[in-house]
DNA sequence: GATAATTTGTTCGTATGTATC
DNA sequence: CGATACATACGAACAAATTAT
């Protein structure tokens, strides 16, 4: 329990390097982690105090803390001020900010991260082929019929992009998988600002109609349970908007 | 309206900021995002030192050292000892592991992460489909081909997952998206042991010839490019599954 | 309702290890 | 080798918030 290697590394010893011992911080994030991956800490538990931890644990309450923020940001811990740190109890949405993050550095809409849209896309809709209820089509139709409506009357880039947002959120939730609807979530996020360009596009060549008509072609699958022609539907979809992007 | 007078009644010199109410960490913490999301501060460069923007932004050096902390822990920042903290300049993998804990906490292999494993299979299925080369498809074959030989010779669970593993990582590797590659490992890794409870299922019915069949179906989708049949093929292959779980 | 105890939030000071020049 | 710059780590003190008495 007693951490004392340093004493090793002050003179007496560079045959064998030290080895690139890991920091102080990064040996309790792993104690505190293991300890909720082996379930010793449940979720929703409550963990002991910053003081216990830096006694038991022989080492300083910065330190401490610092490991518990980092477990903070990650959403693995929740703190309750003069109350206490404890175990998160489920997903939360931050643990995708890094994800967020690391897209964005990477240069936001690249094509990996358009390719991983084309694939939830097409799991969301193999998905609400398999959940649907007739409300549900209802609710979808409902939505193509919006999206119609405002291509007719206010073709602006923020009414359509609002009301593709609509079609596509309505399909998550028909999906209902919300591990997928946080990751797609994200996504959509990063790549939104290239969709933007590209409903704007469509504006000015006066080309919504076709638009639609690939939305009315994924309602028309789904309604049909139609497995088969998922890929076909998605792909149009996106080839189109490929073509967009290489002209504008 | 009333009640908010009695932060200036604890004493008597107390007049400057209401005191926000965010901490002072979290506001370090979305000043260093926002600079990074803005461009302010691009990919690779060098963020000022912790005593400087402890300055700068009138906080403590501790303070500064607990964002900087839980921003590395997210992979936004990297920190290189005696030389500075940079902006990170890409993608890491530490960037998933929230997601990992999240998934953790939330049970693991629940119906919503088998569902996301399937819809990343289909989505890596068809990316295999559009980029596999010639010297791809004789490279699974290959991995089918070992997969048939430890079937026959050594169908041991460690064995066969061990080839049902390389099968998938040969098609992830056509598939070539690094982003999805990523977040698939972190899903299979999390569905690990429910697979390997599956595979003994499988060796104990002496039913590994069936699961030879499935991931042949895969590759003969595979090398005649048929999108139309990829959701059925994976569908069989996770049906089977759904159906072995239920009678264990 | 007021007070005390507990626990996290914030800051400062200091010493030390480590890489660059 | 020394000087410098920086991160690492500990300790101490006080502030603020919540709960319990």
């Amino acid at each position: 329990m007693v951490i004392m290697e340093k004493k090793n590394a002050t003179k007496a010893g560079r045959l064998l390097r030290p080895m690139r011992q890991k920091s102080i911080v990064d040996r309790i994030i792993a104690r505190l982690t293991d300890a909720i991956m082996n379930g010793q800490l449940k979720p929703g538990q409550r963990i002991p105090t910053e003081t216990e931890l830096s006694e038991s644990m022989g080492v300083g309450r910065n330190s401490v803390r610092e490991a518990i923020k980092a477990l903070v940001t990650m959403g693995l811990l929740v703190i309750r001020r003069a109350e206490g740190t404890f175990v998160a109890d489920g997903f939360s949405d931050r643990m995708l900010d890094p994800m967020v993050y690391g897209m964005v550095l990477e240069g936001g809409s690249t094509p990996a991260v358009m390719e991983l849209r084309h694939v939830f896309e097409v799991g969301v809709m193999e998905l609400s082929i398999e959940k649907a209820t007739k409300q549900d089509l209802a609710r979808l139709k409902k939505s193509l019929a919006f999206m119609e409506k405002t291509i007719r009357e206010k073709p602006t880039t923020e009414a359509v992009m609002m009301a593709d947002i609509a079609f596509h959120g309505e399909l998550q939730r028909i999906a209902a998988n919300p591990l997928m609807e946080k990751i797609s979530f994200v996504v959509e996020r990063v790549a939104r600002p290239t969709r933007e360009r590209a409903v704007a596009v469509f504006i000015r060549r006066g080309e919504l109609d076709y638009m639609l008509e690939l939305h009315k072609n994924i309602y028309e699958v789904i309604v049909r349970r139609d497995k088969a022609r998922i890929v076909d539907a998605i792909n149009d979809h996106f080839l189109y908007w490929k073509d967009v992007f290489q002209q504008s």
